[in-house]
RNA sequence: GGGUCGUUAGCUCAGCGGUAGAGCACUGCUCUCACACAGCAGGGGCCACUGGUUCGAUCCCAGUACGACCCACCA
């Protein structure tokens, strides 16, 4: 064996070897299931933190659940991811001076296709580098071996299903309505993929005058004056060639008497009312508000109250149209701006303009501010549905993990709108509706259905529009398993057990897989929900491109050079400032470019950060860290290796075997650790699990127990060594399974070595049983008894540090009490002091003692007896504060009457040890004065 | 404007009514025959602030400050 782990020939071997023997993959069997469904990435993405994190889980999870018995399937896929892959096709039509206009529609999605076939493969290659137990073959179309794709003839049989049946319930119907229209894609997109964004704009205060008596904006020498009228303010004043009234609050006392009057609207040639309505708010700005129907959705539901025209002055591409005055026409949304407010103030219709702060919405994929457009879409009616989607969350059928983000969940589906699914854009699912020559429309599931359920002859359009990426990705739960066949998959497998995902998609995704899944299968898509925590950097600032804080998982496991690093991280940055402060970074946080960790160690480092947190500041300082627990781990194998191979383990069951405090008190520690470690994976604690075994490998393993096994080897009679043997290969074993969902790798490879010398073993440690704790084999005398043992060992290192004894020199120690059996081998074990007197009284020295339970310990060597009395007496005044704060607290009568019997007990007991060990302190020290 | 979460050792975070914890970093001393990716021993905290409940509060309640995020139609 190798000195130190090197994880790179490990994982490229045992993986090839899981993934053939086809342990990742489901079986025909009557065992319970586990399911879990992966958050399909997109298609042509590569691998982030984010991914990596939750996949780690999500193994975890799967792997642990594969151990013990269950039937697991985690099905996998990658989406289609409408509007992102478009744009990347476009971007590279774009370089090449073309547009899809160019190729049409047919040939444009051809291309597309393409680049998913040339692309698509990666994420799911850099999964496997994770050590990802997906199962691959699962709902695969292709034989890629990557899981489902969500426009797959099957998953799209599933849309097209899905659409009809909702069309026919009438909980899908078209509209004109105004939408949210990202003017640069041209399509539609959904409140959800709108954000807001904070900007300082300007406000423009505009007097719209009455129509009643003369308004000359001159006087009679032909200065520019005042004209009367009402006085609105707009950030954005090109939409007021689309006004259609003014409106102000009906309680106003100062407009009240002012509606129904007539005002002019300035630069166009017509008049619009004044208005009364409600929502108004009087104290902002001058109280009058313009209401452009068409272009404003506050104003838009105003607009259908009171009746007034929707003009539209913006085509698609948001130039002012032809209904907008002659001037301004084919300029765009801004140049028109500019225009419309030069000319108010020419024509003295500008009362005044602010700075203003406002909350301008954006694309959340082409960062476009967004223009409110009235178009023709398609919706899907939510209430109904979402009262289901609420109803299941409430009565525990899902449940979010950490709890709180139900709220977050039930206030979006409390107060949602209609869900927009139509997108003016050639890749996706198409619309299943076709429109005669009148214009109207039918739907079905294909263009012969219609016609003949419909007895259509004539020429019938099909809808250019495709459905919403998330559309599609909603019905995964149950697509994917095989519906609208009535599969046996959907039997066993619906609902999954947990998903896990990120809160950014709990509305874009949980919640609409919950409501389509009730609906269209009555059951839920899962039982728990948990919710990651979001990767951030070492700072805890998100990790953006453009900072050049992303960490690609993959240079984690694989290492970079930093040369490497920065050519990777500067690529594609166009602008130099970006360029620079990438640089910046990257030099100050990896100045060695980043080391090879290996998988299990990141994947140690995910699960030992995975708290209840909603975000986590990824450390590298911790990756390595837990790369040193891997090297530890393996280390520890090599000495069990060295100490039993090829001689007697004790799996003959009737060879003698005996077994001291130290090994009950081992295999004890395990299964406290085994039940830790179970109650962590159930709580999805996923920190604790990972802290258990780390504690348990570490702490107790092998700073104790492979230290005093080491002197049992030695020391002990043959049935002893037999035992010592059989404990530490055991507890190894078992102690590999226990580990194996975290750090899958190299608990394989251990446990093909370990596992024969503990009589076990099997073709991967994957299908092995996992281990769980047995309380039966819980020895509380033996836990009792290391536990004194390693408090005087303790102590006696602590006096021989004190006193700067080097640690090779063997002093003579001294204790008094009888030592228990195993305190007698941790003292040789650890301390090894020469020789160690067991005796009645300490000999009268100036040495320095320990008072450790019913034991004096001293250390013999010579000393300076002052500053042996100045340790003492420092002890001695600790232990005097403590004893002061005890009594204080048994002096208070309600304390003692008040608090439980059993906390009293236990400060009488505190202070009764305080006080003995003060006692007998004072006295050593009283011995020291007296030798003076 | 509404809501959620956070504030504990230098850093990243656990703990959440009864003696303040971990990892990393830091300081000593050791290349001791599994491991220097190590061992041993240390230092380091008015648990944000102010009140309240309680025999007792880092923990529960109310409020304040600061920070983060989400939602929302103040033009």
């Amino acid at each position: 064996m190798e000195k130190a782990f090197e994880p790179k020939a490990v994982e490229q071997r045992w993986y090839q070897r899981w993934e053939s023997g086809g342990y990742f993959q489901h079986r025909d069997a009557a065992t319970p299931a586990y399911c879990i469904q992966l958050p399909p990435p997109n298609v042509t993405g590569t691998l982030h933190m984010g991914h990596a994190f939750q996949q780690t889980l999500m193994d975890t999870l799967v792997r642990y659940h594969r151990m013990r018995g269950f039937n697991t399937n985690w099905v996998v896929g990658t989406d289609h991811a409408g509007i992102a892959t478009q744009i990347v096709v476009e971007r590279q039509l774009e370089e090449k001076g073309q547009s899809r206009h160019d190729l049409g529609r047919g040939k444009f999605v051809e291309r597309v296709w393409e680049w998913k076939e040339q692309s698509g493969s990666t994420i799911t290659r850099q999964m496997r580098r994770l050590g990802a137990s997906a199962n691959w073959p699962y709902a695969d179309a292709t034989g890629a071996k990557a899981g489902y794709f969500t426009m797959d003839a099957h998953m799209s049989r599933a849309v097209l299903e899905v659409f009809v049946r909702l069309y026919e319930e009438g909980l899908i119907y078209r509209g004109k309505r105004l939408v949210n229209w990202d003017p640069v894609l041209g399509t539609a997109v959904s409140d959800l993929e709108v954000d807001t964004e904070e900007t300082t704009g300007k406000m423009w205060q505009i007097v719209y005058p009455f129509v009643e008596g003369p308004q000359p904006s001159t006087d009679k020498e032909g200065n520019p004056i005042r004209l009367r009228g009402m006085t609105i303010a707009t950030t954005r004043p090109e939409t007021m060639l689309a006004d259609g009234a003014v409106a102000v609050h009906p309680d106003d006392p100062r407009y009240r008497h002012l509606v129904g009057k007539q005002v002019i609207l300035p630069l166009c040639d017509r008049t619009i009312p004044v208005v009364a309505d409600a929502m108004v708010e009087r104290d902002f700005g001058t109280g009058c508000v313009k209401i452009t129907g068409a272009h404003d959705f506050n104003d838009y539901g105003a607009a259908l109250r009171h009746n007034l025209p929707l003009i539209v002055i913006f085509t698609l591409d948001a130039k002012i149209n032809d209904n907008g005055p002659a001037q301004f026409r084919g300029m765009d949304r801004y140049e028109a701006r500019k225009a419309v407010v030069a000319q108010l103030e020419r024509e003295n219709f500008l009362a005044g303009v602010e700075a203003h702060k406002m909350m301008v919405p954006k694309s959340g994929r082409t960062g476009v501010v967004v223009e409110p457009m009235l178009t023709d879409q398609w919706f899907v009616k939510m209430e109904g549905l979402a009262k289901k989607g609420l109803e299941v969350v409430a009565s525990g059928e899902v449940k979010f993990f950490p709890e709180h983000w139900t709220s977050t969940y039930n206030h979006w589906l409390e107060n949602i709108q209609d869900w927009c699914i139509s997108r003016q854009l050639w890749w996706g699912h198409q619309i299943p509706a076709w429109y005669d020559e009148r214009g109207n429309v039918f739907v079905g599931r294909s263009e012969a259905e219609i016609r003949q359920k419909h007895g259509i002859t004539a020429p019938l359009r099909r809808d250019p529009d495709v459905l919403d990426t998330w559309f599609s990705s909603a019905l995964v739960p149950f697509s994917s398993l095989g519906w609208p066949e009535e599969s046996k998959d959907l039997q066993t497998f619906l609902p999954s057990d947990v998903l896990v995902t990120g809160f950014d998609i709990i509305f874009f995704w949980v919640a609409r897989m919950v409501m389509m899944t009730t609906h269209f299968t009555g059951k839920v898509p899962f039982r728990h929900v948990y919710i990651n925590a979001l990767v951030r950097d070492a700072e805890g600032e998100k990790m953006s491109k453009s900072k050049g804080n992303t960490i690609d998982p993959l240079d984690l496991i694989d290492g970079i050079s930093f040369d490497e690093l920065l050519a990777k991280s500067t690529v594609g940055l166009m602008k130099g400032e970006h360029r620079q402060k990438v640089e910046k970074y990257i030099r100050s946080h990896y100045p060695n470019g980043i080391p090879a960790f290996g998988a299990d160690a990141v994947r140690f480092t995910f699960a030992s950060l995975a708290t209840f947190a909603r975000t986590l500041n990824f450390d590298l300082n911790r990756c390595d860290g837990y790369r040193n627990f891997c090297n530890k781990l393996w280390n520890a194998t090599r000495f069990v290796l060295m100490n039993t191979e090829g001689k007697d383990c004790g799996t003959d069951e009737g060879a003698p075997v005996q077994l001291s405090a130290w090994d009950r008190w081992i295999v004890s520690q395990l299964q406290r650790t085994e039940a830790e470690v179970a109650r962590g994976f159930e709580e999805y604690r996923f920190d604790n699990a990972a802290g258990a075994i780390y504690r348990f490998v570490w702490d107790e393993y092998c700073d104790w127990y492979l230290e005093v096994a080491k002197q049992q080897l030695q020391e002990g009679g043959e049935a002893a060594q037999r035992g010592t043997r059989r404990t530490l290969v055991r507890i190894l074993e078992a102690t590999l399974r226990l580990a194996h969902p975290v750090i899958p790798f190299i608990t394989e490879e251990l446990w093909q070595r370990v596992a024969p010398l503990a009589g076990k073993g099997g073709e991967t440690i994957m299908l092995a049983p996992y281990p769980r704790s047995q309380p039966e084999k819980i020895d509380e005398a033996a836990e009792r008894d290391v536990s004194l043992a390693k408090e005087v060992v303790n102590a006696g290192r602590n006096l021989r540090s004190e006193m700067k004894v080097p640690p090779k020199e063997r002093t003579p120690m001294y204790i008094t009490g009888t030592p228990n059996e195993a305190t007698r081998s941790a003292i040789a074990a650890l301390i090894r002091p020469n020789p160690l007197h067991a005796v009645d009284e300490l000999p009268r020295t100036d040495s320095p003692v320990a008072i450790v339970g019913p034991h004096r310990v001293m250390v013999h060597v010579e000393v300076d007896a002052a500053a042996e009395a100045q340790r003492i007496s420092k002890e001695i005044a600790r232990l005097e504060g403590e004893t002061a704060k005890a009594e204080a607290k048994l002096a208070n009568e309600s304390f003692v009457a008040r608090a439980p019997a059993q906390v009293v007990e236990q400060e009488r007991k505190r202070l009764a040890d305080f006080r003995a060990t003060a006692a007998k302190l004072t006295e050593q020290l009283q011995k020291l004065a007296g030798r003076k």
